[in-house]
DNA sequence: TGTTCATTTGTAGTCATTACAAAATTACTT
DNA sequence: AAGTAATTTTGTAATGACTACAAATGAACA
């Protein structure tokens, strides 16, 4: 991982976390936003719900999807489209980068500064979301 | 439209410019190239298909969906993943950004200096294509 | 003309995502 | 504490984009 912003948000304060933003702290969505938040490698609605079934043996998919969804209309998560085939989620809001290996197929984030371009001939648009990514080899691959 | 850089290649010269990339002009390859090219919009597979259904009545989606992929293998287009259930392609592969207006659907192009953004932390990681593009609602639906 | 190879086409299948309604859980009221 | 309403979760069925595959078509060439 090259950059981290997620030192605005404790651990233990999900659950205020959660209701700040309209969200009603249920189990399954403490875990999931717990582990979007634990997992900076963005993963994909396969990956959560993989990882929390054997927590919440009850967990359904469709679950994942909804509670993902609300998250992305509440603001406190993003999603990631890179590949036509996979979505990734961020629990990162802050503006930042994301580098896809095609390599090795891992995501990295890196800080950029979302204003630089900003001096384009995009007068009188209303700019809501920012997304910048970028695709090759990162350092172990690129070296073969 | 905000920026257009199709200048590069001539309309009546597709076919030499499909065979300069080792591609075979095919009516279906010729009209599907030459319907990118003119609509700067970046169409979807979908209207693509509709678009040029009744001059080629033959014609299979499948078709479509293979030539797409043929060109791109070939980096002659590139393929815009900006909403989930969507995939655009755009027959411009000078890097340039895309703005997606949530109002109308709208997709504008416009030019970024994607040289600005490099002094990040990168260094080792090789880069082969960049992304940038941006949600919010155009001049049009802006004003409401 | 016949043969080989590349391209196109239609159908069937896959897979991620969503719609929907029932079940379960939580919140509220008396 | 019981009952009722509202919310959340769950499983199944449906959707829809995309792909695999093999037959059909068309082009190249001797």
């Amino acid at each position: 991982m090259i950059c981290n912003h997620y030192n605005f948000v404790k651990m233990d304060k999900i659950g205020a976390y959660l209701s700040k933003h309209e969200i009603k702290p249920s189990l399954q969505r403490l875990k999931i936003f717990e582990f979007l938040y634990n997992n900076k490698n963005h993963p994909t609605v396969d990956s959560i719900y993989t990882a929390l079934s054997p927590a919440i043996p009850t967990l359904s998919k469709t679950t994942v999807y909804n509670t993902l969804k609300l998250f992305i209309s509440k603001g406190i998560i993003r999603s990631i489209h890179i590949e036509d085939h996979e979505v990734r989620y961020d629990a990162d809001t802050i503006p930042h980068g994301h580098f896809k290996c095609i390599g090795c197929g891992g995501l990295f984030d890196f800080p950029f500064d979302h204003h630089l371009q900003l001096q384009t001939n995009l007068a009188g648009f209303q700019i809501t979301e920012e997304h910048f990514y970028l695709k090759g080899y990162c350092k172990l691959c690129g070296a073969n």
